[in-house]
DNA sequence: GCACTATTTCAACAACTGTTGAAATATGAA
DNA sequence: TTCATATTTCAACAGTTGTTGAAATAGTGC
């Protein structure tokens, strides 16, 4: 990932309402959901969440397809994949532990032998 | 890290002269750089940059201290830390492995068995 | 075809963002 | 004190963003 696909990543996730949809559809996982029930879930009008919808799709970060009359939307894990990539390279000195605590081992392997 | 402050930092990165100047003093890690040191470095008119730094002093991304004349302005690692923590549990199904290849084990096991 | 549902498009508008240059402030040196 | 340097403040401005509601489009079933 390049800086201006980054910062397009990053400015569709610095957003409330498209925060709150990303993780909606992060929830949902790779099966998706419908607009219609984004918008039942998070009480936005349907402009308003095609509009956001539209800016996440720009960034890389959902799937869109038509099911019916239904467009079912899904988040794309790829690209945040990639983001973080990209933010611990460039923003922690390519150092993890700098940034990211998750890259620890952690509490399941008993040891090491 | 809650909602508004992930995309406070989120909006603070989402910008390319910030995310220059953001990447310039992890570059120069916990001993900072001075303000006028980082506006020759990106070419940036001096009220830009106080303009940006601003902006990534309220998102928590960076500090500023005195010395003499000048200005030094260090990048914070904790909130990098804190928004990758946040990014991972609500946007990676709190599942690092399906966004931070680099909490993969990885590689090392043959065979699960 | 017509009615019905799901979603997108469009125009309008207030609010916010990023950039600029000139002036102000703060520190240090002579 | 006066001069020089480092940075911030301020006002102005064009451009972008997020929200709204009404109208248009696309698909389904009768």
């Amino acid at each position: 990932m390049k800086k201006p696909d980054a910062v397009a990543v990053l400015g569709a996730l610095a957003q409330d309402s498209r925060l709150d949809v990303f993780r909606l559809l992060v929830e949902a996982g790779r099966q998706g959901m419908p607009a219609g029930h984004i918008a039942a879930s998070l009480k936005l009008p349907p402009s308003a969440l095609t509009f956001h919808l539209d800016r996440l799709r720009e960034a890389g970060l959902v799937t869109v397809t038509r099911d019916g009359r239904s467009m079912i939307y899904a988040a794309r894990f790829d690209t945040m994949n990639a983001l973080m990539s990209y933010l611990t390279d460039q923003c922690c000195q390519g150092r993890p532990e700098l940034c990211v605590p998750a890259a620890k081992p952690a509490r399941r392997r008993e040891k090491v032998r």
